[in-house]
DNA sequence: TTGCCATATTCCATTACTGGAATATGATGT
DNA sequence: ACATCATATTCCAGTAATGGAATATGGCAA
């Protein structure tokens, strides 16, 4: 078997650190052009738009035709996987009693690093 | 240029379904055996292995030996930064003004399917 | 029609993953 | 020393991603 597909699902999708900045782009503010995107990306054109075509298969970004242009907006609930999945781990690094522990650990490694 | 590592960061170790997999079983209890992984898995031992080096080389495991078993743990910090990432989003499919949003913009495609 | 502009698509080189099979490593007991 | 158990590593086949370059597509204006 071979990875994934970066079309497969979300997780794939935003794996890519471009990707992850078209979205941070399109959450920011209005929809955006992709001659706009290519300005505020340090990537060319034919790159930016091969990376829309993967969020938009899977649902992360919309597509409206506006003449010659292609409007590009934020899909956020298309998010919600990812979020859903991570979300219940934050209460392992908030809670008091984890941050007890965990300077419980450190403390035993500075001792043990003293030996 | 390829793409990224899977162990270039978090976003890539955890894009793959089965590392997720790992990632839930070590949080819902305690630290597993190797072995005991395989079990609830459905996946042979050498990939369960291969899986956890690359969960380890991005710091979501700890290993420790016991014996000739080893003792893998989650370490939920190291998933902070994917949280930290998707969670500004979250308000974008939560608040009341979205959800309005939502239902007009989908009124108003079923207005557009009926003509 | 001709040409220009915005965007998409194709082709390419390079690189890497996943899982299975086989094998290596290392700890433990006899 | 030897056999055995738990785990890691190596090798392999099949698959696919990224970005650049070149080119195709489609809208629009003169």
């Amino acid at each position: 078997m071979a990875r994934a597909t970066t079309t497969s699902d979300v997780f794939n999708a935003v794996a890519e650190p471009k990707r992850r900045e078209i979205v941070v782009l399109l959450a920011a503010g209005r929809p955006q052009t992709v001659g706009e995107l290519v300005v505020s990306m340090d990537l060319a054109q034919p790159a930016v738009s091969k990376h829309l075509a993967v969020l938009r298969s899977v649902g992360i970004v919309n597509v409206e035709k506006r003449g010659k242009e292609r409007l590009y907006s934020l899909n956020p609930q298309s998010l919600k996987p990812l979020h859903d999945w991570v979300h219940p781990f934050e209460r392992l690094w908030t809670s008091q009693l984890d941050r007890i522990k965990r300077s419980a650990e450190k403390l035993a490694a500075k001792r043990a690093a003293n030996n």
